[in-house]
RNA sequence: GGGUGCUUAGCUCAGCGGUAGAGCGCUGCCCUUACAAGGCAGAUGUCGUAGGUUCGACCCCUACAGCACCCACCA
């Protein structure tokens, strides 16, 4: 016997380890078709958000889903070994001890990166555990941990340093002094993207840079940097400045003079139409000076602080300091002309948030224009499809203005680039330092120090998962995979680059749709962060938590007190009692039904609380079911007579719909209709009308009637079952475990069962018409209850001038005094004289014979006559005109018409029944 | 500057060229032998604004407004 409510902690923890020590989550040496979801590999380090839990739940349905339907299903998992993200905590942990990584050295450094990864590495796997991921966790998993494939292990690592090699074979790779954006704080370069520039208040001011005989006035926000400017330039064509082109002007505080250049690039209209150009510190300046032949001249250190370039009074000085004293010199001396308050545009490190420096420095770049044009192609032929499909424009958009792209940083935690300089710093790239010495005999080599970005080798993962360099018989089944699930932030940083390299390294695509999820925001649709409070850790919802916990954990490294006062107050308005237990499904459930296409998702607790109250639902429905057909003949013997009514083959025939509504939304990756399918034919027609029908059909003296309601009670519940469990997995398992049997089922686990298919032949329309008839003929009785306002104990017959049009009027009679709880059904020639409330259905007009207040009813009537009223001349006003009429397709003509005249007929019947009430006069 | 998305019930969101929907919330009645995490019944909308196309527009087109986001080098 089950517990009497639903409760989700037991049965989830024992339910996943059966799986996964089954081995149900491995796929098959060679089965197909295939179906493979490569997962976005979390930071190995990091712990699961509400982001990855959405992502992961779709992305496990999925996988359940084609599993069920016996595709060779491979979730490949694995983790990212986030290169800046996991040596920046790492320092932090030493900075604490008082360390840093240069006391600790290079070697010891990333040792202990290593220790740190092994400790907290198995943190998010475990979570995703929680959640019911069905991943396949024992592959490519080089180090052993059941965690899937590290992007830093053995074999990950090898196809890095391929195609590393390849590439710069290919000439594809190269290395050069360029101006790179560069965190001074973290001292290295970081890519374009990895940069996000935020409007800030900030101020610009005017310089004045005298010559002979005039002067020139420039605009800056860097005011520092004019101790590396190298000229002034005008546009050609300004009238105002013409004369000054090819002369010098002084530069203040440097003793140098620069030459007044005339360059398109300078905007004639804004500010004074002069600007100074520091190409080691700007990147158009950089541009406008190599036009110019002008050498850049670096005035900063790399860890921003001003070199020997500048004059000696500045040496020294960190960039800001230096900006103050060159100001407060350039003032003294005249030379400040203006200063004003600006909004501008301040670039920032995504990882630091310190204002990122342009930066001349020697780095290496995958030149991008030639991989993009076949990534390009693929979504323009729709080999490469995006859902929403919006999202093609965005990912063409970007593409179609790469630029090359930095992949060298000066950091200690990741690949370390396989280059090797000899004494004349000639480059050598080879697979490894012997293949290196072998090109530069007897000389002594040093490696290149820097790593690799990041996503370098996540762009690798689609193959390199799968065994690549080597050719492996995976690469055949699960490239290109299926779908792949993400966010849209990674969609430059990730999908771009997968395509691009797999298609260049294999020929293939890395995946054939791309689901952009939708962002996880709170309920008000405010982003999720941890100063505000209003974040939500996946597991609280899962296993509860209390009030004093949640605020605990919620301020805890928060280190403004007033940030931890606001989170306080956050969490008091939004979770005073904390956070009931709500259980993975109840979770999931949730997340499926608010995935729809938008492009965020309000997270609201009170729809998680109402999908933990559908698993509820579903759970008693269960018990319902149980208690009714445990030790008793449902049916699995076919050579009983089984008689099935027009309910049982009404609700038969709404699953064949719901199943195929089902199957429709994950083909459209629509999780929010499938879940919403779903929830509406377990609660809406199987528990709030078939087993309430059913409960009358057990009654029956027919043996076969009685057999054939249980059959049907079990055998849609079991296929229901199945139909959610790529949901709601563990609540389906635990009780698919008692239900089955009696449909004469037997397995394992759900999760290997056939996925209910829809058989449209079980589709039977004249069932449905009369479950249409006897749902109206209820609502319409229990609304004549409501009206008079019976209580619930007390049974009146009902008065009917007609029985119900359906093929089987005892059992609709029948059904009708269960569901509208009535004395008998009276079919009668004419109502009673009586002003009781009338309902009218169809063809009969219904009674309940029970005194009333007349002028109650005479009102109730006369609205109701005033709404058909309106919609008849609605409708009529469409029906008189005749363009409508010709011109409007027959059937939509002819349902006006039937329409308008169900009206009519309804309005007569009400009309007379008021005209009885109408007091006479 | 370029691009994208959104605007529908109190809230969060579906929706479709042909009778405006769901969940939550709200109101009333009910602890009816699966479930009060429940049952039954109910109220609530000039579908952002203005034009256009159409027999017919919440839906298609145009413009505008507001909100959000992405990309871009304006000193």
């Amino acid at each position: 016997m089950l517990e009497k409510s639903f409760e989700p902690a037991a049965i989830e923890q024992r339910w996943y380890q059966r799986w996964e020590s089954a081995g149900h989550f491995v796929h098959a040496a060679d089965k197909t078709p295939a179906y493979c979801v490569q997962l976005p590999p979390p930071n190995v380090t990091g712990t699961l958000h509400m982001g990855h839990a959405f992502q992961q739940t779709l992305m496990d349905a999925l996988i359940r889903y084609h599993r069920m339907r016996g595709f060779n299903t491979n979730w490949v998992v694995g983790t990212d070994h986030a290169g800046i993200a996991t040596q920046i905590v790492v320092e932090r942990q030493l900075e604490e001890q008082g360390n840093s990584r240069h006391d600790l050295g290079r070697e010891k450094f990333v040792e202990r990166v290593w220790q740190w990864k092994q400790q907290s590495g198995s943190t998010i796997t475990r979570q995703m555990r929680r959640l019911g991921a069905s991943a396949n966790w024992s592959y490519a998993d080089t180090e052993g941990q059941k965690a899937g494939y590290f992007t830093m292990d053995e074999k990950m690592s090898r196809a890095v340093v391929e195609v590393f090699v390849r590439l710069h074979e290919e000439g594809l790779i190269y290395r050069g002094k360029r101006l790179v954006n560069w965190d001074p704080v973290l001292g290295t370069a970081v890519s374009d993207l990895e940069v996000d520039s935020e409007e800030e208040d900030g101020r610009i001011w005017e310089l004045r840079y005298p010559g002979k005989g005039f002067s020139l006035t420039v605009a800056t926000t860097r005011p520092e940097t004019m101790l590396g400017d190298v000229a002034v330039a005008v546009h050609p064509d300004d009238a105002r400045y013409k004369a000054f082109v090819g002369q010098r002007v002084e530069l203040p505080l440097a003793g140098r003079t620069i030459p007044v250049i005339a360059d398109e690039y300078v905007d004639p209209q804004f500010g004074t139409g002069c600007v100074k150009i520091t190409p080691a510190h700007d990147f158009n300046d950089y541009q406008v000076g190599k036009r110019h032949g002008l050498d850049p001249i670096n005035i900063l250190r790399l860890d921003a602080h001003l070199n020997d370039n500048a004059p000696e009074k500045y040496r020294g000085l960190e960039r800001f300091q230096a900006r103050k004293q060159v100001l407060a010199d350039l003032s003294a001396q005249g030379f400040l002309a203006g200063e004003k308050p600006y909004k501008l545009r301040v670039p920032r490190s995504g990882r630091t948030g310190v204002i990122v420096e342009p930066m001349l420095t020697d780095q290496w770049f995958v030149r991008m224009e030639g991989l993009a044009r076949p990534a390009l192609d693929a979504a323009a032929k729709g080999e490469l499809k995006f859902f929403p499909e919006h999202w093609t424009s965005t990912y063409r958009q970007w593409l179609e203005n790469i630029q090359d792209w930095c992949i060298s940083r000066q950091l200690w935690w990741g690949h370390q680039i396989p280059a090797w300089y000899d004494d004349e710093g000639k480059v050598y790239v080879a697979r490894n330092e012997a293949a290196a010495q072998a090109l530069a005999p007897g000389k002594a080599l040093r490696r290149d120090a820097d790593v690799l970005d990041t996503w370098f080798s996540s762009a690798l993962v689609p193959f390199s998962s799968l065994g690549w360099p080597d050719r492996t018989k995976d690469q055949d089944l699960f490239l290109p995979s299926s779908v792949l699930v993400t966010g849209f932030d990674i969609i430059f940083f990730w999908v771009a680059r997968m395509v691009m390299m797999s298609l260049h390294f294999t020929g293939k695509l890395p995946f054939r749709d791309v689901y952009i999820n939708a962002i996880v925001r709170d309920a008000e649709g405010e982003k999720m962060s941890k100063s505000k409070g209003n974040t939500l850790d996946p597991l609280d919802l899962i296993d509860g938590i209390s009030f004093e916990e949640l605020v605990k954990k919620s301020t805890v490294g928060l280190l403004k007190a007033e940030h931890k006062q606001k989170v306080q107050g956050y969490i008091k308005a939004h979770f005073p009692q904390g956070i009931p237990p709500f259980g993975t499904d109840a979770l999931r459930f949730t997340f499926a039904s608010l995935a729809s296409f938008s492009r965020t998702l309000n997270f609201d607790l009170s729809r998680c609380e109402g999908y933990r109250n559908f698993c509820n639902k579903l759970w008693n429905a269960t018990r319902f079911v149980l208690m009714n057909t445990e030790g008793k003949d449902c049916g699995t013997d076919e050579s009983l007579p089984v008689r099935l009514s027009f309910v049982d083959r009404w609700i038969i025939s709404q699953l064949q719909r719901v199943e195929a509504e089902v199957a429709q939304g994950f083909t459209d990756y629509r999780f929010d209709n499938l879940a919403g399918a779903i929830y509406r034919f377990v609660w809406d027609e199987y528990c709030d009308w078939y087993v309430e029908l059913a409960k009358l059909q057990l009654q029956d003296s027919d043996e076969a009637v009685q057999r054939g309601t249980r059959r049907t009670l079990v055998r849609v519940l079991e296929t229901s079952l199945r139909l959610a469990h790529p949901v709601i997995p563990f609540i389906t398992e635990e009780l698919w475990q008692k239900v089955a049997p009696l449909a004469g089922k037997r397995g394992d686990t759900i999760m290997l069962q056939p996925y209910p298919k829809s058989q449209p032949e079980k589709i039977d329309e004249a069932a449905e018409r009369d479950m249409a008839v006897l749902k109206e003929w209820t609502v319409a009785t229990r609304n004549l209850r409501a009206e008079a306002k019976l209580p619930p104990g007390e049974r009146l017959p009902l008065y009917a001038t007609a029985l119900p049009p359906v093929s089987d009027v005892s059992l609709s009679t029948a059904a009708l005094k269960l569901l509208a709880r009535l004395d008998e059904v009276r079919n009668v020639s004419a109502l009673p004289d009586s002003p009781s409330p009338v309902a009218v259905v169809g063809e009969a007009r219904l009674m309940l014979y029970k005194e009333v207040d007349p002028a109650a009813e005479r009102d109730r009537l006369q609205k109701e006559r005033a709404r058909l009223a309106g919609e008849i001349d609605k409708a009529r006003k469409q029906l008189g005109n005749a363009s409508f009429v010709e011109r409007a397709p027959a059937k939509v003509v002819e349902q006006m018409r039937e329409r308008v005249a169900g009206f009519e007929a309804t309005l007569a019947k009400v009309s007379a029944q008021l005209e009885k009430l109408t007091p006479t006069r």
